[in-house]
DNA sequence: CAGTGGTCTAGACCACTGA
DNA sequence: CAGTGGTCTAGACCACTGA
């Protein structure tokens, strides 16, 4: 085993003191060069390490003041959001999709002010089931800007989900989701195979790429059968 | 406006290039030497802009081999968890809490196996529905660790929310969660103020701090009142 | 003014991979 | 072996804050 690089010293260094307390939030933390003198390792040593402290939320630098305990209350995490159709089958599952809508749609008003098109613009609509060892695991009501995936129709979608295609037309995204529980609407209990009443988890996500709306989704997914999970370290 | 700094440029010159695909996931970049070159900049300035990509999952470094562009498959991203009190502020609302338990009490095995104490042992328990602008928005059902938090139940509830008291209490958390979506049980509904079978947004978390497992909390919401956001760039 | 963090340079040594 | 990324040093200049 190697031993541990210099810069990941002084953070662990300084992680412990945070840890148990040694500098309550809001504290001021020794200086750049205070700790350049401790460990005996150049600044651009000890600006990494407080760098990477900074990035996850564990300090808070100020230049010409100094370099503060970050008060904790808001404590990000990591939530990972996967493509369905890998996550089924890295659970050792069987994956399927039942296609319901695909097809080119004047956009209401509503769909074109999310994907930032005029009324009536022609965009496509699908609609998806998909199941996990023939259990309905989520409903997917998903709209796209055709401009971005002009052959998203020409697409299998029982082969390849919409997130899988888009995520190769478009490689890189930003998002905005939502995530609530609520009742499904009586098409998407039907399709589910739930009963009306059947809580639901319901994501909604708007995905946008170099600042151009791609696509929208609603997926709905029976309570009973999904959550989402995720884990925060400091 | 300052000049953009150099690790900054490259950074984004390697981001633009990923995002119109002019790197295909997997496909091999180019080598620290030649940004060295092509930016006429030190080799530190450009391992900062990759090292930043690296953090967030842009690209892979293999020693030995070269930059790749990451298959992004899997995306990240951030989900923030406030103090409730404090989030119910931010809106320019007023927060108040109802407290229905706060006692010590044996733990059951499922409590006592969740906070990795023997069973029986005496464990916190608190159940308290916080309020916005009156509205029943949380009802929190909490276990606490005593060896963590010896004077948790001295705390006035009323004013300072146990997520807040524990913040302070042990300032570095690590947290599992999930999200889910559910029905309320029945002394939920009552103490909620909504019909038995309306749909909840239910969050389930347990913290550990160094370790040492300090409380599991059951945060069941109105579905109608309450939802989790978020946003993801890559 | 002295002290702070933000950033950069021009070198260096190392472990690793594949030819 | 040449090329790769991982990390470090010892300096430097700058913008910023508060006394």
């Amino acid at each position: 085993m190697p031993a541990k690089a210099p810069y990941a010293r002084v953070k662990e260094f300084l992680k412990q003191g945070l840890a148990c307390g040694h500098w309550q939030p809001g504290a001021l933390m020794p200086s750049d060069s205070e700790l350049v003198t401790q460990f005996g390792v150049s600044r651009m040593t000890v600006t990494r390490a407080l760098r990477e402290l900074q990035n996850e939320g564990l300090v808070t630098r100020v230049q010409g003041l100094g370099t503060y305990a970050a008060h904790l209350f808001r404590v990000s995490s990591t939530l990972t959001i996967r493509d369905l159709h890998e996550e089924i089958l890295s659970r050792g599952h069987r994956h399927h999709a039942e296609v319901h809508i695909a097809r080119q749609e004047d956009a209401t008003a509503a769909v074109a002010a999310q994907l930032g098109l005029p009324k009536g613009t022609a965009v496509f609509h699908t609609l998806i089931v998909h199941f996990e060892n023939n259990l309905a695991l989520q409903c997917e009501d998903r709209y796209v800007n055709p401009a971005c995936a002009p052959d998203y129709l020409a697409t299998d979608f029982t082969q390849i989900t919409p997130t899988h295609y888009l995520l190769q037309v478009a490689p890189l995204w930003e998002a905005q989701y939502s995530i609530e529980a609520g009742s499904p609407s009586a098409r998407e209990a039907r399709l589910l195979g739930i009963p009306a009443q059947e809580p639901c988890l319901i994501i909604v996500r708007r995905t946008v790429n170099r600042g151009i709306p791609i696509t929208m989704a609603r997926l709905v997914h029976p309570g009973s059968r999904y959550r989402v999970e995720g884990a925060f370290k400091p």
